[in-house]
DNA sequence: TTTGTAAAATACCGTGCAGTATGTGTTTTT
DNA sequence: AAAAACACATACTGCACGGTATTTTACAAA
């Protein structure tokens, strides 16, 4: 059995986790994450050194939660291109998955953290890395055997693919419209068929 | 003359605009406003209601400032496609223009407002619609007078243009690399060539 | 130059903040 | 089951926050 204070500590992150991604690392304050803990600020500095060692905590929370997904989407059975469409079709309803975790952890906390916190920040970037790696590896493989012809190089059209989907998930965040997910995700198919010719 | 409070407080909002935009709503304190101007509470508090006033001036002042850029690329002399590679190679230097704006004021304000301030998210939202219709009237005119040909309604192009825009912004914000700017900018601009047949 | 007014400075609320020292109850170990 | 270690609650710092009442200063009109 696990001992008390790990199952505690998990248990903080995972409700803190959305609240943090929501507000802010500024706009959360800890009497926010007693309320929802249902914890003390005792329990809580028990577990955690200090605000920001929680904040990031439950970034890396969120973060894995992603890339699980990223992963399970991108490990699908059938070729390159239909990898890339199982992850495109997960981004096109990426309002309901990321609304439990109170909006894009990259986009949101890329965003907060810009100015207010360089650990954060940091995470951040290292996340959009690993994410742009993983599609890049995808559309390698897919190129090594002969599934697909790239007219750039793998991470560059890793990277440029994912900058669309995330300007999809910026808009649809500020407006509220989740069209712009799907209208903008569509064209991406379209454009990814087109664009990666056998 | 102008009266001295005017002036005041033409100098205020030009003044914190920036802060408030780097360091969003909550991440900006009085005092932080108070040393950037110079000027104490009683001058700021005498010229504003309250800190939510400010700060919507603040958005607004940002805000019709790039409306202004964006009028004035789309204004640029010639037919419709060169009025929109005068508007993205604007965007592909965006990094050098939004620098001392303190960032893009509709991406940071957008997303760090979403949850912390409604009179912000929704100014940020009607801001994105004037940009959308603005490129959307230079695509009618231009199918109008028959210079370009567009595969879909002219607002929905603008949308889904202003879309992979924003999320060049939105990269090149969060990793610090202006290159998300430049390729995939200079990656539209092929694009729109080719889908925006005469 | 005086006088009335407008604008900014000063000094001060009450509150909520992150963080901590200490107490108490609860597990875990022996 | 007792002892030791641990985990959480309580109660309390000191400070910075947004905002305000009041005083002083700067300006403008006479």
């Amino acid at each position: 059995m696990t001992k008390k204070a790990e199952r505690t500590t998990a248990y903080i992150i995972e409700t803190v986790a959305p609240i943090f991604n929501r507000f802010g690392y500024v706009g959360t304050s800890m009497s926010d994450l007693t309320d929802a803990t249902g914890l003390t600020k005792g329990a809580i500095y028990g577990n955690f050194e200090n605000k920001e060692a929680l904040a990031l905590s439950a970034f890396e929370y969120n973060r894995n939660h992603l890339l699980a997904v990223v992963d399970e989407k991108l490990d699908v059975e059938g070729n390159a291109m239909e990898k890339l469409f199982s992850l495109m079709a997960f981004y096109k309803q990426y309002d309901v998955f990321s609304l439990p975790l109170g909006g894009c952890p990259i986009l949101n906390v890329g965003v907060d953290a810009q100015n207010n916190n360089k650990l954060l920040a940091a995470a951040v970037k290292e996340t959009i890395k690993e994410i742009e790696g993983k599609i890049a590896l995808v559309l390698e493989n897919g190129a090594k055997n002969g599934e697909i012809k790239l007219p750039v190089p793998p991470l560059q059209f890793a990277k440029q693919l994912f900058t669309m989907i995330q300007g999809a998930i910026a808009m649809s965040t500020m407006t509220r419209d989740r069209k712009y997910l799907i209208n903008t995700i569509t064209y991406l198919e379209h454009l990814v068929g087109s664009e990666i010719r056998k």
